[in-house]
RNA sequence: GGGCGAAUAACUCAGCUGGCUAGAGUGCCUGCCUUACAAGCAGGAUGUCGGGGGUUCAAGUCCCUCUUCGCCCA
């Protein structure tokens, strides 16, 4: 039981992962008698490098998987990607430098899949070597057909229950991507603009009212001006008509109380469409069509002398044109928050197209309370929950205009254009290839038109609880749903929380899974949010692997607050190390005084044996607690300051004398017992976390006794030993050390050198206590020997060697 | 504009339901090679707990207000 001087991460690590994936350490097993612990893992996108702030939200979350194991639970811990949609597309657009549209779509579906594949076995690899305890056989990706299957077959079902419907609305619209995004994908971005003042002729000639706008490109959509009823500017304009600038058509002037008087001049123009008050008022007040941008943002025929123009050169040349023909007063520059697509950072247009949505709008309450029955680790982020379901202004607009991604089963009847959708037996099908079954039920017709578009990934990704549970399938996983956790990051909330709970209510009527812990985000050192898009990404994992161990960068995803963002920064990563060596160390000299260590052998357990027992007993009902409410960094701070306080800097000095001694059998064994108790204990508390040099602790020193196959199938410390006598004097009598302690530092002495004696005063109620610690007292102060007496307060006095 | 979070030692952060001289790690200073560990050990210095009010016998801790920063959403 002798172990090598020091330990090597480099050597030890790669050692345990294949140990673990060899002996298949991790697999679910569908049949155990254990209460099964479920996470449903967040697939992450496949569009890119990998950066610390997934490892470090994912290590969080792992590290749960870890504890429950140990508690004894079934834990199915699946690993997943999303590799469909969007991200993906653009991926690969970026990876192959190709467009989608400049290939056959066969020929480009083919091409996303290679290229997420390689992507794919990178994340698995990099994940492998963070010490993953997932279960690889339970790896499913977004595309795979049976999750395609799966997907549309949640379509079918929402269909069903008619709460899907096509409709030719109005949409966001990216003119980048060419495709209908929904909410959820938008983000605002701060840019500069100008407002215009305009000046727009009365249609009966009495006059002119003034408009402020930054789009005056969409004065060709302008299809009425407003003003606000209580506003006294404009009383009597209502009912009048006004010219559009430029373009010579007239339009209406209504009065909605929406109109803010304070903003501008207070007129304000509705065009079809500039934003969200637009389409209201277009639906409220059954306003005239007018579309003047195409699917790539350039100007249409309706925009006359404008078409083919893309918007800004449009904004431009007409502006100009305003000036020249005196409509144009003036303009100031402005700063304001632009809608933009978060994917390619484009401003959103609404453009009107067939599309297809899910119906939530009516259905906030319901969403509100099952948002409510879900766990909220750490509470606060439910809000942000809350009042993502609160402000919805749409319903979810599910389909894509785009190539690669699980497409819709559904076909149009070309004679009358009735929907046709697929049986669910045929499941999955793709449009474009196959055909539909039968005949229309409207008219009869045999000829059928597919649906080109595809389902919006989050359509997919939001099943997967349903997909863990192989919802549907011939081998549907009983009992799994709801699951028992989502860990997730806390900038998709509004995203893949909303969308999944949405699911689970929709198709089941229940919640998707009991808890849910939301981490924080990796700042880059400077504490910014790290993110791809604004390439301001520190700290590249593989890169980090090489100069770091796995253990040290999980120690540091661990030793934040959940939901708290933290810094990632080089001397943060120390910390881990020095853990990691101390533990190391400590369980080095352990196991060399432990080498005739014998179980059955225990004795009555001298008073400081008790103590270490009982303090460890404590400090691992701290760390349970902590572990229970997803708390691993109060955990591992609690058993971090138990470990390296308690038992290294005390209780291991306090019994070297008696571990290396000869003579005292019984004190040994005694100190044996503990000691072996003890660390065997603090390496299980660490497991979670340390997963490497726990396991390599382990299998070298405590395998032989405790048999089980690896440290993460071992029990999580229960509650094994109190003693609180021995806990209150033990704590007390570190006083005494202490003052000895700081009597040597404070005279330069080596700790190793001699006291000729210690004077203690105590109350007499605890004289008792601290004296049967005697013997122990003396070896770990050097003293000759310690004088008792009794006095109000503990105090000593300590006395050098006669010189 | 609304919401959420943060503001505590030079740095990174703990401080739960208010209670004894406010903690940890790092860094700094002084020592010490002590039969695991100098990547260590012992000791030490450093804080108007963002500002201002209030509640209370008692407030980083509760209430109000202001300031700064970050994030989310309009």
């Amino acid at each position: 039981m002798t172990l090598p001087k020091r330990y090597r991460p480099e050597e030890s690590e790669p050692r345990w992962q294949e140990y673990w994936a060899e002996r298949s350490i991790f697999r679910y097993n569908p049949d155990s008698k254990r209460p099964v612990y479920s996470i449903d893992t967040p697939p992450p996108t496949v569009s890119g490098k990998i950066h610390m702030g997934h490892v470090f939200s994912y290590v969080q979350a792992e590290a749960m998987a870890r504890y429950h194991r140990m508690r004894g639970m079934e834990v199915f811990y699946p690993f997943c990607f999303d590799d469909n949609g969007l991200p993906s597309e653009r991926f690969t657009e970026r990876e192959k430098n190709v467009r989608a549209q400049d290939m056959p779509r066969r020929q480009f579906v083919e091409l996303c899949l290679e290229v997420t594949k390689e992507a794919e076995e990178m994340f698995r690899d990099l994940w492998t070597r963070f010490g993953f305890s997932c279960d690889w056989d339970l790896l499913y990706t977004t595309i795979d057909p049976w999750v395609q299957r799966l997907s549309q077959r949640s379509f079918l079902d929402l269909n069903r229950r008619g709460l899907v419907y096509r409709k030719k609305s109005p949409t966001l619209w990216c003119p980048e991507c060419r495709t209908a995004v929904a909410q959820a994908e938008t983000e605002d971005s701060e840019q500069a603009s100008v407002f215009h003042d305009l000046e727009f002729p009365l249609a009966d000639g009495t006059g002119t009212i003034p408009i402020a706008t930054t789009r005056p490109e969409l004065l060709p959509a302008c299809v009425a001006v407003f003003v606000n009823p209580d506003d006294p500017r404009w009383r009597g304009l209502e009912g009048k008509k006004a010219v559009v600038p430029v373009f010579g058509h007239e339009v209406r002037i209504l009065a909605d109380p929406g109109v803010d008087m304070e903003k501008g001049s207070g007129v304000v123009m509705c065009c079809t469409f500039g934003d969200t008050t637009d389409i209201d008022w277009w639906q409220d007040y059954g306003l005239d069509l007018r579309i003047v941008l195409d699917s790539r943002g350039h100007m249409n025929g309706l925009a006359g002398f404008l078409e083919g123009m893309y918007w800004k050169k449009a904004r431009k040349v007409l502006v100009d044109r305003l000036v020249e023909e005196g409509f144009r007063k003036g303009g100031r520059d402005i700063s304001h928050a632009v809608n933009v697509h978060e994917r390619c950072g484009t401003p959103l247009e609404y453009l009107v197209n067939e599309q297809w949505f899910v119906r939530i709008l009516d259905r906030k309450e319901e969403l509100l309370k099952r948002g409510s029955q879900v766990n909220w680790y750490p509470p606060h982020f439910k809000v942000r929950f809350d009042h993502w379901v609160e402000n919805l202004k749409w319903d979810w607009c599910i389909s894509r205009q785009r190539y690669y991604g699980v497409p819709f089963p559904v076909w149009y009847c070309t004679g009358c254009g009735e929907p046709i959708f697929a049986r669910e037996e045929d499941l999955p099908v793709d449009p474009l290839e196959d055909s539909p079954s039968g005949q229309c039920q409207n008219c009869g017709g045999r000829s059928f038109a597919p649906e080109s578009d595809v389902m919006d990934t989050w359509a997919t990704s939001s099943l997967t609880p349903q997909i863990n549970a192989k919802w549907g399938e011939d081998d549907e996983r009983e009992g799994l749903l709801p699951m028992s956790l989502r860990p997730q990051a806390h900038d998709i909330i509004r995203t893949w929380a909303f969308y999944t709970i949405t699911k689970a209510h929709l198709h089941s009527d229940d919640i998707p899974w009991n808890d849910i812990m939301v981490s924080g985000h990796a700042l880059n050192p400077s504490g910014e949010k790290m993110s791809k898009s604004k390439g301001n990404v520190a700290g590249d994992p593989l890169l980090a692997l090489e100069q770091y161990s796995a253990d040290e960068l999980r120690y540091w995803s661990c030793s934040s607050k959940l939901g708290s963002d933290v810094l990632f920064s080089e001397e943060v990563l120390g910390d881990g190390r020095r853990l990691v060596t101390k533990l190391w160390n400590a369980v080095k000299f352990g196991a060399s005084r432990l080498e005739d260590y014998d179980e059955a052998a225990k004795p009555e357990l001298r008073p400081y044996d008790r103590w270490i027992l009982s303090s460890f007993t404590k400090a691992a009902g701290w760390a349970t607690t902590g572990m229970d409410e997803y708390e691993y960094a109060t955990a591992m701070n609690r058993t971090e300051h138990f470990f390296w306080k308690t038992l290294c800097d005390n209780y291991l000095e306090i019994v070297k004398s008696r571990l290396y001694s000869e003579d005292d059998t019984v004190g040994r064994r005694s100190a044996q017992y503990a000691l072996y108790r003890v660390l065997y204990g603090c390496l299980r508390l660490f497991a979670p976390v340390l997963v490497h040099v726990t396991e390599e602790l382990y299998q070298s020193i405590f395998r032989p006794l405790e048999g089980h196959e690896s440290i993460h199938l071992a029990p999580w410390p229960s509650p094994e030993y109190i003693d609180h006598r021995a806990l209150e004097y033990g704590d007390m009598s570190l006083r005494i050390i202490e003052e000895a302690r700081k009597f040597k530092s404070e005279s330069n002495l080596s700790m190793a050198a001699e006291l000729e004696r210690l004077e203690v005063t105590a109350p007499e109620a605890d004289l008792q206590g601290l004296r049967e610690m005697e013997d122990d007292l003396l070896s770990v102060t050097r003293a000759q020997s310690i004088i008792w007496l009794e006095g109000k307060d503990l105090s000593v006095k300590v006395f050098p060697p006669e010189v």
